[in-house]
DNA sequence: CTAAACAAACCAACCGGTCGGTATAAGGAA
DNA sequence: TTCCTTATACCGACCGGTTGGTTTGTTTAG
């Protein structure tokens, strides 16, 4: 968001290039989020942001370029997130299957920001829904963005496993799966059902299955 | 499906209305899997069946109709999975913890299938993610078959509360929607990152957090 | 001077939708 | 049986509007 501190008169800088291309992509991103991708028109986008055609193609080579730099930068700030939560867990315990619980609980933070959204919406979602429209490049980028989660998170269920083995028998990469599974699914539930605590609820129950799995205190 | 006994020679009978719709249905629904609604045209349709602009619109009175009867046939099919599960599980035990635990078995078996699918997708997350162009009673539609399963389950889970108090604390409405939450989000992960038991490993960990919950097999 | 934005006209392709017409089969009346 | 009517099912040319994208030129700020 971070405001220009020179210009809070009334106008704001006129020379700002890539403020008006962050601009375009988060009047797309909303608009993408409640249409889809093919249903959302480079006019409408303008007219959110009150510029011309000429504007939109000085930054954009096309639809296809808005479309791959919209998921890239999706990606990058998904990618904080969970670089975010890994970092802050691993400061505040040393323990492997505390680190995981933490690691959770951190998570259930940002569901809770979720929760708090009018229409949460997740563009890797949006995108493979309509898979069809984009190439293999744009759509690589959301398959690595989830393989990321896997591999970190799978990573910890792993020295978690072999601190303290599970009470029943665990895949670390499909369980490390389930979070973006549970993620997605609490997703298409919210946009549909409804309900307040949708991603709470779900994530609180991701996190009671580990604390079975890993039994604390009681084996 | 009903064949007609009298026309099983060579040519299908000609007076067959429904079957052309169903043949548009089938056509649009494999389009709208991998385009989306919006990317999906009328003349893409009609090419895959073979069939010409009027024949569409005699069949359906605009591309929204063609939407509506979609997933209306779509949550038909959804019902009857419920359903056939429910019944089934019914059939086979008495005892409410084991039934939950032999319904998600059967269940398992739908996983199987999906994994076994090509393009595995469902069009209540394809509408959700376009919701924006389909009017409320569309979208209605998946709401109720949602609220459906979140009726039935949590029914379930209920009764099985009842029997066998929990592990854990469990609050049956959320747990229910969990399902929802896990299929929906396996699509997701099947469609981006793949795998060949991507369903199948998701429910497992399902009927693991059920079981370690009600301390089914072993206590 | 140059980067950044505005303005407006223009284009071919495609979109959802309309419309007049046609082939076929079933049903009734002679 | 033959003829006429009627409804179903389908055809394909056509229409106005929108789409992504282009072009050419002007303006503004650093």
């Amino acid at each position: 968001m971070g405001f220009d501190p020179r210009a809070m008169g009334e106008e704001m800088a006129k020379r700002s290039g890539a403020e008006t291309r962050e601009k375009l992509l988060d009047a797309a991103e909303g608009l993408i989020n409640r249409q889809g991708f093919a249903a959302t028109s480079i006019d409408q986008i303008l007219e959110r942001v009150g510029a011309t055609k000429g504007t939109f193609f000085y930054h954009f080579a096309s639809k296809q370029a808005l479309a791959d730099a919209l998921i890239r930068r999706f990606a990058s700030q998904d990618r904080a997130v969970l670089a975010s939560c890994l970092e802050r867990s691993k400061t505040l315990t040393d323990d492997p299957v505390q680190r995981l619980d933490v690691f959770v609980g951190l998570l259930l933070e940002v569901a809770d920001v979720l929760d708090g959204t009018p229409e949460p919406g997740c563009l890797f979602a949006t995108y493979c829904y309509e898979s069809g429209l984009f190439d293999a490049a744009t759509n690589d980028v959301i398959a690595d963005a989830i393989r990321r989660w896997r591999d970190e998170v799978g990573a910890m269920i792993r020295e978690a496993v072999e601190r303290q083995p599970p009470r029943a028998p665990v895949d670390p990469d499909s369980l490390a799966d389930m979070l973006t599974v549970i993620f997605e699914g609490a997703f298409v539930l919210s946009r549909t059902v409804g309900g307040p605590t949708v991603f709470g609820d779900q994530l609180r129950h991701y996190r009671a299955y580990l604390r079975l799995l890993f039994g604390a205190g009681a084996a």
